[in-house]
DNA sequence: GCTGCAGGTCGACGTTCATCGACGTATGAC
DNA sequence: GTCATACGTCGATGAACGTCGACCTGCAGC
């Protein structure tokens, strides 16, 4: 197991052979990856981020009716990235009436978090 | 300090007046969910996401001509999302003769870990 | 000097995204 | 029934993104 892969540059060497062997390999498969990578990419967006940091605060469910004066955009636009959320896996939503409350589901950052160490 | 959020439906309202009253409030702020997100956005890519962990994987710096071959990928391609990570703060390369070696900063992944819990 | 290679940058292309206003759909109040 | 409200969806628009091939920049070897 090479543990240090600073590679000496070996500069001294035949014309259109490799600069050295390659030995490192993704850790994570390409599905694992592309996983991660869909709740990484659903909470690349500042607004995103906020939302679900704030249902993360609270132990029950948020009113989108809250969660509108909190950000500078339509409630169109709010209603869209809380799709994008849901799509994600990492938010739900239940209807009650007019309202609808929106809640972090248990678990749906357990795996980047483990990921990230 | 509200912990249970699960508002009750006041419907029987005068007409205009909100659902109920605004409790909660975004924990981060913008300054930080921007921060948060842009390095969440670095990530939301799956060759991206696979190049930071093919990094973090090995102790030393990484050839830039072992990672071409891992993906699908022109080496353009390639070299533009490792400028993204770079301008997202997540890795660092150097040069040396006719190669580039790329490694992950130290902490720049701390700050996404911290928030994710 | 010149040639070949590694890797970065550029321009172009098609796709996806964030945002909005407008509209649709339930629901509750009357 | 009618009307207002809360929220979702739709269509449009402009920006950002991922990808590529072509080109440019250094460096090593001759």
């Amino acid at each position: 197991m090479n543990v240090d892969l600073q590679l000496e540059p070996k500069i001294k060497r035949a014309a259109g052979a490799p600069c050295c062997e390659p030995v490192v390999r993704p850790d994570v498969d390409r599905e694992k990856a592309a996983r991660l990578a869909e709740v990484a990419k659903a909470l690349g967006d500042p607004i995103r981020l906020q939302l679900v940091d704030v249902l993360r605060k609270h132990a029950g469910k948020v009113c989108v009716c809250e969660l509108v004066p909190l950000f500078d955009i339509s409630q169109s636009t709010l209603s869209h990235h809380l799709k994008r959320l849901r799509a994600a896996g990492i938010v739900d939503s239940e209807r009650q009436g007019l309202w609808a409350y929106y809640y972090v589901l248990p678990g749906a950052l357990e795996d980047l978090r483990g990921w990230l160490g």
